[in-house]
RNA sequence: GGGCGAUUAGCUCAGUUGGUUAGAGUGCUUGCUCGACACGCAAGAAGUCACUGGUUCGAGUCCAGUAUCGCCCA
């Protein structure tokens, strides 16, 4: 407690000592055999390769807020971190990392490639969470899981069998999105919509019998190469005449008809569309129903095959479009050309656009599935917050479809599905390779399925695969299902509305009770933060800059519930000028304890107004940033207190007790210092989920040698014996007589260091509490000679002024400026006859006095009276003023 | 096309169930190295609460509509 403390607080040296410290102790550390009760939060696991973003930093901060804070009241907290394999983008980072080595992906196969993107793993997949740990994340690392690991691998074939043994995943030939970048299959979910300025092409396809021709407008001409049919709505008046003849397709030369289906939009182009079942969902719908061809005319890669025809074998899918509106053209078959807008998808991991591709893929059927997880939100087994996210959830899970979940890649989980290929048909569906075909007996032909499971398709079952499910462990005996998750409102379907089947469908139970949606961090300019624009700044290097706790505080008070965020540096810079003050006010205590003993508060006696005061303030944060905190109301808990600390506790008690600091009354002194040290170590119980090293750093100065480290230290409760309505509205006379003062001096160019003298005149019970208070007053405002008086008479050549229902007045010894001393009197003057003119005109509205309730009525009437009281001393002060000019 | 959200001081945002003179930070103006802090202190100026109606004794707050912006879904 002697060590003095720097006059700047310093990030650096106390995140890195302390978040080692508490490593050590196993802090972080949770026990399933504990009997206190439970807290739990399993993080949404960030991609192995990533790095950390601001959404991170967001999500995870709240995350450690809720997690430090159950800890310090005393519960069994378990944060369980970790981070999922990320297919896609681990896949296209390390085929990428070798191409620039030289080495095929294809060429060394799968074996080879696992290797390499194992190793890949080793070396970059550790940096996120390291990350995390600057940021002050207070996870049981103990415990970290990644999605590929032997038993969360096991979790999620399991998964599998029982899925498809319960006949809930099927195989099948559908429409699916393409990446053709990727080549593999993408879920609904992968898929990007952005507006692209396109045209909207309208050909002439002729009929057999040479009457004519029919126009049809397409967004994709290169898609025609495999029509099979055209549509009409079989109410159309045009082309009611026309249904059931054929047209030649050009270019390829084929003989395809024309039927009727509702599905089409009458207002759309012609009214006559080009159908390909093989290049288009509807398209591919409409082709079920009315038993079309269905020719595939591209490869995997998105390049034309040979049923597109000769010339374009080979051809891009951008290619080929110039091709066949050249030959179109020679043909003279474009009627028109006409400008269009529309919505093209990508692929949301290469940002390829997604070509609609028919192949055979692996799907769960997702019906009775979303039915079960509407429930638990429709009821409130679980609940939103915000709770809007509701709609959006249902809306989805209203207009489901069956989840395709294999992907053509090599790092994932494998499907656990084996062909025998001696008797062709059978499949066997096992999470060992079995031993032989159930149905012909031979060993020797078993393949496995080549692809791979959708990511996300493993994550789902994130909040009790990574206790150890499928097995019964004492871990989810104790934690599950979890409390809450914090996530973007971005992924609420990919994790939010699957880990709700998941568990579910697994466990029988919820996986967490709450779901907090956090807004999306943009620029200062409302921008999503993306890589291209370069508007995202690197956490790691404001963590630098400001230190953590700076930007988990600033990010805190500038995220309101629901709302995006504008993300601002000056924000971090306010939250390190916080912990600064903190800081300050600290040492600023621990200067003056050191010669002092610091008592228990129930050990002090003679507290004085300033101590009563900011213990009743102390009290109401409490309570208000508890039930704050109920509501996932971070910011406002925030702000509560940063208020309470910079406004409450630094600007008025500390300057109210420096007067008792710096005083010979030793007694006097003792309860100041004491009862500043018992409000401080509130206040760092308080801070330290947002501001976990600050406080920490501070804590281990101050602390007495039996208490614990801050982060598993009591958290406070309150003692409503603090509650002191009186001693709140005595501070707030004195704060308002201390402005009033300060201001009159700033009005009247007193310079700062020089005393003044004041004399107080009015209600007898103001003044009680002015006599009381003098000597703090005294110091507040610089005052010398402070005389009070029930009638006194004003001094010559004053400065006047009221407060409360008192006459200040300030001898100025001959340097009042008059004028500018009447400016402001006038001004004054204006106002308040403004507020008197308001409220009389409440008060003499009949139906008013009749309706309003008779508390509200009746404040008004105090109201107007004080305002008549301080108008006739402001225009008595100002008639004054005109005599003594007069002289 | 359907849904959700936003619009309050120059800027970023608070504003609980309708009832104080609509608040804070930042920026701005003025003055301060006063025995914690210039990453600071004190004082001050600054708002037609997007618009139009309605409900009410009373609307930033509730209702309807309009406009603008953003997001999600199709």
């Amino acid at each position: 407690m002697t060590t003095e403390l720097e006059k700047r607080y310093n990030p650096q040296i106390a995140e890195r000592k302390w978040y080692e410290h508490w490593n050590e102790m196993g802090h972080f550390r949770a026990d399933e055999n504990s009997d206190k009760p439970k807290y739990c939060i399993t993080i949404p696991p960030p991609n192995v390769t990533g790095m950390l973003t601001m959404g991170h930093v967001l999500n995870n901060t709240m995350q450690d807020i809720l997690i430090r804070r159950a800890r310090q009241k005393g519960m069994e907290t378990l944060w369980l971190p970790g981070t999922d394999h990320a297919s896609i983008a681990t896949e296209a980072k390390v085929t990428k990392m070798l191409k620039e080595k030289g080495i095929n992906k294809r060429k060394i196969g799968r074996e080879k490639f696992l290797e390499h993107a194992w190793e890949w793993k080793e070396k970059f997949g550790g940096i996120i969470i390291e990350q995390l740990k600057r940021l002050g994340a207070s996870c049981d690392w103990e415990r970290e899981v990644f999605t590929m690991d032997e038993n969360y691998s096991r979790a999620v074939l399991e998964a599998f069998v029982r899925l498809y043994n319960d006949g809930l995943i099927y195989r099948g030939e559908r429409i699916i999105n393409w990446d053709p970048v990727g080549q593999t299959a993408l879920s609904d979910e992968e898929v990007i919509y952005r507006e692209h300025q396109s045209k909207l092409w309208y050909f002439k396809y002729p009929y057999k019998d040479g009457s004519g021709h029919v126009i049809v407008a397409t967004t994709r001409p290169e898609t025609m190469l495999g029509d099979t049919g055209i549509a009409v709505n079989p109410n159309d008046k045009r082309y009611k005449s026309k249904i059931g003849k054929s047209v030649i397709l050009p270019i390829q030369n084929r003989e395809i008809p024309i039927f009727a289906d509702s599905y089409v939009d009458l207002e759309f182009g012609t009214g006559a569309v080009k159908v390909t079942p093989a290049h288009d969902p509807n398209d591919f719908e409409m082709g079920q129903r009315h038993n079309l061809d269905i020719i595939n005319v591209m490869n995997p890669d998105a390049t034309m095959n040979a049923k597109a025809g000769k010339d374009f074998i080979g051809l891009t899918r951008e290619e080929a479009r110039e091709l066949v509106l050249e030959k179109l053209e020679s043909l003279n078959l474009i009627e028109k050309i006409e400008d269009y807008t529309h919505s093209v998808g990508h692929s949301e991991r290469t940002d390829a656009v997604v070509e609609p591709y028919l192949s055979k893929q692996w799907f769960i059927s997702m019906e009775k599935m979303a039915k079960d997880a509407k429930q638990v939100v429709k009821d409130g087994t679980i609940k939103f917050h915000p709770k809007h996210w509701e709609k959006t959830y249902f809306h989805w899970l209203d207009n489901i479809r069956d989840w395709c979940i294999s992907r053509q890649l090599w790092w994932g989980h494998r499907i656990p599905i084996w062909y025998c290929e001696t008797c062709e048909k059978t499949e066997i569906c096992a999470i060992e390779k079995p031993q032989k075909c159930p149905n012909c007996g031979k060993n020797e032909n078993l393949r496995q399925d080549s692809d791979v499971l959708d990511t996300w398709s493993s994550s789902w079952l994130w909040p009790f695969a990574t206790m150890g499910w499928p097995q019964k462990t004492q871990t989810q005996k104790k934690f599950y299902p979890t409390d809450l998750i914090i996530t973007g409102p971005d992924i609420i379907f990919f994790w939010i509305a699957r880990m709700i089947m998941a568990g579910l469908q697994f466990k029988n139970e919820i996986p967490f009770t709450d779901v907090y949606f956090t807004g999306i961090i943009r620029d200062g300019q409302g921008r999503k933060m993306s890589k291209s624009l370069g508007n995202s700044p690197d956490p790691i290097d404001l963590f630098e800059k400001y230190g953590a706790d700076a930007i988990r505080f600033g990010l805190m008070r500038l995220a309101p519930q629901g709302l995006d965020i504008l993300f601002s540096e000056e924000k971090m810079e306010e939250g390190r000028n916080f912990m600064n003050k903190l800081w300050n006010a600290s040492r600023f205590v621990l200067m003056n304890a050191e010669k002092t003993e610091v008592k228990s508060l129930d050990k002090i006696e003679n507290l004085e107004i300033a101590d009563r005061w900011i213990l009743s303030r102390l009290n109401h944060v409490i309570v208000r940033t508890d039930k704050l905190m109920d509501d996932f109301k971070f910011d406002h808990t925030a702000k509560a207190l940063y208020e309470f600390i910079w406004a409450e506790f630094c600007d008025w008690y500390i300057e109210m007790i420096k007067e008792r600091f710096f005083g010979d009354d030793a007694k006097r002194k003792e309860v100041a210092i004491s009862v500043a040290m018992h409000v401080l170590k509130n206040i760092l119980k308080l801070m330290h989920a947002y501001t976990p090293f600050a406080t920490e750093e501070i804590w281990q100065k101050i602390k007495s040698e039996n208490e614990p480290d801050l982060i598993i230290a009591e958290f406070p409760e309150v003692d409503e014996k603090w509650f002191d309505d009186s001693v709140e509205k005595e501070m707030k006379l004195i704060v308002e007589v201390a402005t009033a003062l300060r201001n009159l001096r700033g009005e009247m160019n007193v310079p700062p260091g020089k005393k003044i003298d004041a004399l107080f005149r009015g209600d007898v019970s103001e003044l009680a509490i002015i006599k009381s208070d003098m000597a703090v007053l005294k110091l507040l405002a610089k005052v010398e000679n402070l005389e009070i008086s029930e009638n006194g008479e004003a001094p010559e050549n004053c400065a006047k002024t009221v407060a409360g229902k008192l006459e200040i007045f300030i001898p100025m010894a001959g340097l009042v400026d008059l004028e500018a001393e009447r400016s402001r009197l006038s001004k004054e003057i204006e106002k308040t006859k403004k507020l008197i003119q308001n409220t009389q005109g409440k008060l003499s509205n009949e139906n008013f006095i009749s309706r309003a309730p008779e508390e509200v009525v009746n404040s008004e009437r105090e109201k107007i009276e004080k305002y008549r009281e301080k108008l006739a001393k402001l225009e008595e002060h100002l008639r004054e003023l005109g005599i003594r000019n007069e002289q």
